[in-house]
DNA sequence: TCACCGCATGGGC
DNA sequence: CGCCCATGCGGTG
């Protein structure tokens, strides 16, 4: 890791050595090195060749020629850091430090700054000091350069309360927040950058410098008279007095510096980022999570050709409630009394709001008592929300159009990709929920390790604990870089990682999913879906034949990187017509129009009309849309369904006869049954891969159908490598649910022995598939229960082991098959068989070397079960690339945690 | 029975 | 520990 750098610090320009100091400025990407001349420390993203081994990471800037940040994962929190406007280019003398992010939002790289800089930045700069207004901030010379290193190490030395806030909020904290701010200067420094679009920054000869403050973005509340509520609440200090104060320190510009800024940045690609709140109450109260992001190309869509400047106010990510048919949207209460007229009575007063589309809508603007405190709702908007098309996860940001003071509501789809600048925590969580479900090229960026970064900045907010440990594990900027050791220690792969979090216990999954309390924002269906969609992704997630991806080491782990995202295909819908017709339906990634395509088309990633040269009269964009939209919403509704009904079994561990599993709903399809909405002409939908599309080279189609040409276990070629890779990522699923069940069982175990009452075998048998009901089959005689329990316990276990026919594509379908060549054996047995390590199935068949990479648990001593070899059906590594299972169904490997497959069907 | 209203509850921060 | 806020829930029409 060990190489050496020259110290950005233009003064400087020492090499340094970048060895990498563990614990520090960990919320920047895990590590910093300090120049040893200088002490000017920076972040690993000025080594960001770390992470971009193809191009360095750098830039160069257009105007000056010199190196830009390139925009990297963690070089986008220097933008959280400063003011979610700029970042400071450390390399970048000419000028004078403070650039717009270039990569992310500025590809051109061209240093934008963003701050007005007159003469020329301090080589050092020691302490600041703020005047009385807040309005400059001087640097003497004692200090570093002010730039990123400066930050970092004065975030790092800061106490770990307004740290972690820091982390969580990318903000800096005000003195007198909670948290200790050691250096409130500095903060100001950030805070007044945020709140200023353009600031102008005077150096003072290298000297000192001295920052002017700008003006905010907007007026303070104008609603606002300043008269405090009559009822008394928070008489002593009204919310919206606090903008009052802030309107006299920091009086409202001609126009909206807002809008200046976007004069200013034309041309150049607009940054989205959170734009700090307008008012004094929000720039030093509200939660960063209620910041407006809004790119100033939307402020001018909303604000169209009039004179108008938006302000944007504040935005919140719909709940489940706010979206729900109550009707009732809750109001941050802090945005409610900062930008909404204050109201001294619960049943508040109408509220005009205009929509984007100047569409206005009049809301109920209310609140209601809560514990000494207030709860403020919108009334009314369902209206207004059915008309924008939003939903839970969805974001309406609210807007103020100056002078006139009305209030503007925008919105943002949270199907809209995860762009890099989204950290915020709650817009992000939904990104996941809903942009996932089934839009295809959400996670087309989403390279196993490299390009995590949407994925789990996504994850960062979640409101599922478990994905936030998720995200926190795979997060660079969650500041612990101890996540690649302790995952080592763990002997966690990276796919394990992630596997790992997915699998977590089923208790807790369910405490999670159906947890009353939960503030999920997503309901359980989508929870679990987003679970399937992630095993889903994974199976899209296959890297290129011809791509190689370059191996960047950090701390003994290998990390591949892809330049191109290791996709697979693009996600398309199948649709069986009721004539019998087959046909796939995939969207535009440039128009979003859906398009119908012949079934065996394997679409790439990123398709678009244009790409359409098969088909003349969808060629083109402009082509108008074949469904009409009750068709489109048949179509993605059939296609939800579908979904649904695949996770039904998980969700719902009792799994119906009639249900017979995903196969049978896809073969189902595939065959024309009319299983789908019945009144629709898409009668059932499916994402599953066709078997054995003529001319399709993906993993299924480019094998042999039945049983010829298998590889050889040595094996390395592709298909092989990546069946391998998913026979270990099913393993280690297996194993987990397997040790789970062991637990279940051993507790079962007693109560069986305990007593030979007949019903609780079968609650035993029962409870083996998963189904609790031990009424349901009082009639049936012992032997029957005995031998059903048999039965499926042998199933279960066959598959749980890996013995017998034990198939990647695990086939619902194909129960009764294996039902036919287990034996009956003794209970006793069966749980042995249970307790059977998958190490020992993995010696006994020669796959070690995916048992090492593997936990290595202890091995049972028991011998192998016998049963599973009575299927003829040994596995090993020549079988796994082999096809005559893989067929069947490809995708089931990834398919449903609950696996109905290996859960034997209740008997009628 | 349903929709709506107003408040209560409780998890999370 | 207090506040916030998502959501549950009982009352009412």
């Amino acid at each position: 890791m060990a190489s050496s750098k020259t110290c950005m610090n233009v003064l400087c320009g020492t090499p340094i050595s970048t060895e990498w100091r563990k614990g520090w400025a960990l919320q920047c990407g895990g590590s910093a090195v300090l120049c040893d001349k200088c002490g000017s420390a920076y972040e690993q993203s000025i080594f960001c060749d770390v992470f971009h081994a193809k191009d360095s990471g750098w830039r160069e800037c257009n105007k000056c020629g010199k190196r830009l940040h390139c925009g990297c994962i963690a070089s986008r929190c220097l933008v959280e850091l400063l003011d979610r406007g700029g970042v400071i280019c450390i390399g970048c003398a000419k000028c004078s430090g403070v650039n717009s992010m270039a990569g992310d939002g500025n590809p051109n790289g061209s240093c934008v700054p963003m701050l007005d800089i007159v003469g020329e930045r301090p080589s050092t700069s020691a302490d600041c000091q703020i005047d009385s207004e807040r309005k400059h901030i001087q640097f003497d010379n004692n200090t570093e350069n002010i730039g990123l290193g400066h930050l970092l190490q004065f975030q790092n030395d800061d106490t770990k309360g307004s740290f972690e806030q820091f982390k969580r909020e990318g903000i800096l904290l005000h003195p007198g927040e909670s948290g200790n701010v050691h250096s409130p200067k500095l903060n100001e420094v950030s805070n007044g950058s945020s709140q200023a679009a353009k600031p102008v920054i005077h150096a003072l000869a290298q000297t000192n410098l001295s920052i002017t403050l700008g003006s905010p973005l907007g007026s303070p509340n104008p609603f606002s008279d300043g008269v405090p509520d009559e009822r008394g609440y928070n008489k002593a200090s009204p919310p919206f007095q606090q903008g009052l104060r802030s309107r006299h320190l920091l009086p409202k510009p001609p126009k909206s510096t807002l809008a200046q800024g976007l004069e200013g940045s034309m041309g150049i690609p607009q940054i989205c980022v959170a734009r700090p709140p307008a008012e004094g109450r929000g720039r030093n109260q509200l939660l960063p999570r209620y910041w407006p992001r809004i790119t100033d190309q939307e402020l001018q869509q909303i604000s169209g050709d009039t004179n108008s400047t938006i302000v944007p106010l504040f935005e919140k990510v719909l709940s489940a409630s706010d979206a729900g048919r109550i009707g009732r949207l809750v109001l941050p209460k802090a945005c409610a009394e900062a930008y909404f007229p204050p109201i001294s009575q619960p049943e508040g007063l109408p509220l005009r709001i205009q929509d984007v589309k100047g569409k206005e809508w009049v809301f109920q603007f209310r609140f209601w008592p809560n514990n000494n405190s207030r709860m403020y709702v919108l009334e009314g908007v369902t209206p207004c929300i059915q008309s924008m098309q939003l939903q839970a996860g969805d974001t309406v940001i609210f807007s103020r159009m100056d002078p006139e003071g009305k209030l503007v509501m925008g919105f943002r789809k949270a199907s809209k990709p995860i762009t890099m600048q989204e950290t915020q925590p709650s817009a992000i969580s939904n990104g996941v929920h809903s942009s996932e479900s089934f839009f295809p090229g959400v996670f087309e960026n989403l390279p196993i390790i490299s390009g995590y970064s949407g994925l789990l900045q996504s994850l960062k907010g979640s409101n599922d604990p478990h994905l936030n440990a998720l995200s926190k594990h795979f997060n660079p900027n969650s500041g612990d870089i101890s996540w690649l050791k302790s995952e080592k220690h763990d002997d966690q792969t990276r796919k394990g990682l992630l596997l790992q979090s997915l699998q977590v216990p089923e208790k807790k999954r369910l405490r999670n999913i159906g947890s009353k309390s939960k503030r999920l924002l997503i309901d359980n269906l989508d929870a679990l879906e987003l679970r399937l969609s992630w095993e889903e992704a994974q199976d899209l997630l296959c890297p290129p034949l011809s791509v190689k991806p370059s191996i960047v080491t950090i701390d003994d782990h290998d990390f591949e990187e892809y330049e191109e995202p290791p996709v697979f295909g693009k996600r398309s819908i199948f649709v069986v017509r009721s004539t019998g017709g087959q046909e796939q339906w995939a969207q535009c990634d440039s128009c979003s129009k859906w398009r119908r395509f012949p079934v065996h088309i394997l679409l790439p990633p990123k398709w678009a009309c244009g790409d359409n040269s098969l088909d003349q009269s969808r060629y083109s964009c402009s082509a108008p849309e074949e469904l009409t939209p009750s068709e489109l919403e048949n179509l993605l509704r059939s296609h939800i369904d579908f979904k649904k009904r695949k996770m039904v079994p998980s969700y719902r561990p009792i799994q119906e006869h009639e249900s017979s599993g995903l196969d049978a709903l896809a073969n189902a399809a595939i065959l024309g049954d009319n299983v789908g909405d019945p009144g629709t002409t898409a009668v059932a939908t499916t994402t599953r891969h066709p078997r054995h599309r003529p001319g399709c080279s993906c993993i299924v189609c480019i094998q042999p159908p039945s049983g010829k040409g298998k590889h050889k276990p040595t094996c390395t070629c592709n298909v092989c490598m990546t069946v391998k890779r998913r026979f270990k990522t099913l393993m280690m699923r297996k194993k987990k649910r397997q040790s789970e069940r062991e637990a279940e069982i051993a507790q079962r175990n007693q109560q069986i022995w305990g007593s030979k009452d007949e019903a609780e075998v079968d609650s035993l048998s029962k409870h083996a598939s998963l189904h609790l009901d031990p009424s349901e089959n009082e009639t049936k005689s012992t032997n029957e229960l005995e031998s059903k329990c048999q039965n499926e316990n042998s199933l279960n276990k066959l598959s749980e082991t890996g013995q017998g026919n034990l198939d990647l594509n695990s086939h619902p379908d194909r129960v009764d098959e294996l039902r036919v060549g287990v034996p009956l054996v003794s209970m006793t047995s069966l749980l042995q068989v249970a307790n059977l390590p998958l190490e020992t199935y993995l010696k006994q068949n020669g796959l070690t070397s995916l048992m090492s990479e593997q936990e290595v648990g202890s091995v049972s001593p028991l011998p192998p079960q016998t049963t599973g070899d009575s299927e003829g059906q040994h596995l090993d590594d020549s079988h796994l690339p082999s096809s005559n299972e893989r067929e069947s169904s490809e995708g089931e490997e990834n398919g449903d945690p609950s696996e109905p497959d290996l859960s034997p069907n209740d008997p009628q």
